[in-house]
DNA sequence: AAAAATGGACGAATTTTATTCGGTTATGGT
DNA sequence: ACCATAACCGAATAAAATTCGTCCATTTTT
């Protein structure tokens, strides 16, 4: 499948607004509304598109505490990653997960109700390789730019088909 | 405005499912379409809801790198925090910008097409405070969980409004 | 305690949208 | 140039969203 001009621009608004109706998309796009829902529908099940979600405004809904933490296990062994990663999965106050090179090996954003509860995450996932696991948390004070999306533009700059 | 059970389901199921119809959402809620959609429309007004977004799979889209910048301001001026933020925000390769407590001042996540423009990246960061800043790179190797959603069962469990 | 007022909820009617399908045009490969 | 494939369009149908009048239940006021 193709990722042309149109498709790029399909996602693109899709991205930013997941509810438009079909037919505003189309108009957007410069299709019919079939086409439109055509190429839609083919990019969620070539998995393009993985989801459709609501973003909901934190503050908004409760009281909580959002935490970045880094991780270095001391004892790097595919078995250690695979626990912890695991365990990070299974808890749902962990929201985001990334292995990563350098002087970390994970960090994650949890968000908890407070502190204490924090806390008890914290030292769950600490208990779980028993001390050979360092753990630095950062309370996040100001989210700054949360995230809205990826930037196509600047990601699938390559040179577009031309025309015959 | 009340964060009552049925708010929280639909909060809960479109944080899922954004294209779910209102048909299908009132079903899952109990609730008649048009109650439903008034629910809907209100949770949008009072900003509980702030956006709708698709989730698109990167790599499917095309070859990138992701990585997470840690950043420190040797200068920990408010002006060169708002230098700093408003680069964050202008740049749109920074997908993600929070302000922490502890030992780092930022954490960015940051999506290039190669290595070398993420360079490119950080070098307008670092050019931005003459040297005053301190940025660590950690090349993501592999996404263990992406974001999907805050964790509302965690997060929402106060005590409902009992019936009378 | 009764009356009034508020806030949802419901269901039917209407408008809008999604979806399907046949016919047509464009595209790519040989 | 030909065939095969893919993509488009537009009209018809099905489904969904939206509106609106009515009806309760809860709360406030008197």
């Amino acid at each position: 499948m193709t990722l042309d001009r149109i498709n790029r621009k399909i996602l693109s608004v899709l991205q930013q607004n997941a509810r438009i109706t079909n037919q505003a998309l189309a108009d957007k796009v410069s299709l019919s509304p079939s086409s439109c829902l055509n190429r839609v529908k083919k990019l969620e099940e070539e998995g393009l598109i993985d989801a459709y979600m609501a973003v909901l405004d934190l503050p908004s809904l409760c009281r909580s505490v959002t935490v970045i933490a880094t991780v270095s296990l001391k004892d790097q062994s595919t078995e250690a990653f695979k626990l912890f990663s695991k365990a990070a999965d299974e808890i749902p106050e962990v929201v985001e997960c990334y292995t990563v090179s350098g002087a970390f090996d994970f960090f994650l954003r949890i968000i908890a109700p407070d502190m204490q509860r924090y806390n008890a995450i914290n030292d769950r996932l600490l208990d779980l390789l028993a001390g050979q696991v360092n753990i630095s948390s950062h309370v996040v004070l100001e989210t700054g730019k949360p995230f809205r999306g990826y930037p196509l533009e600047q990601l699938l700059d390559e040179i577009k088909p031309a025309k015959k």
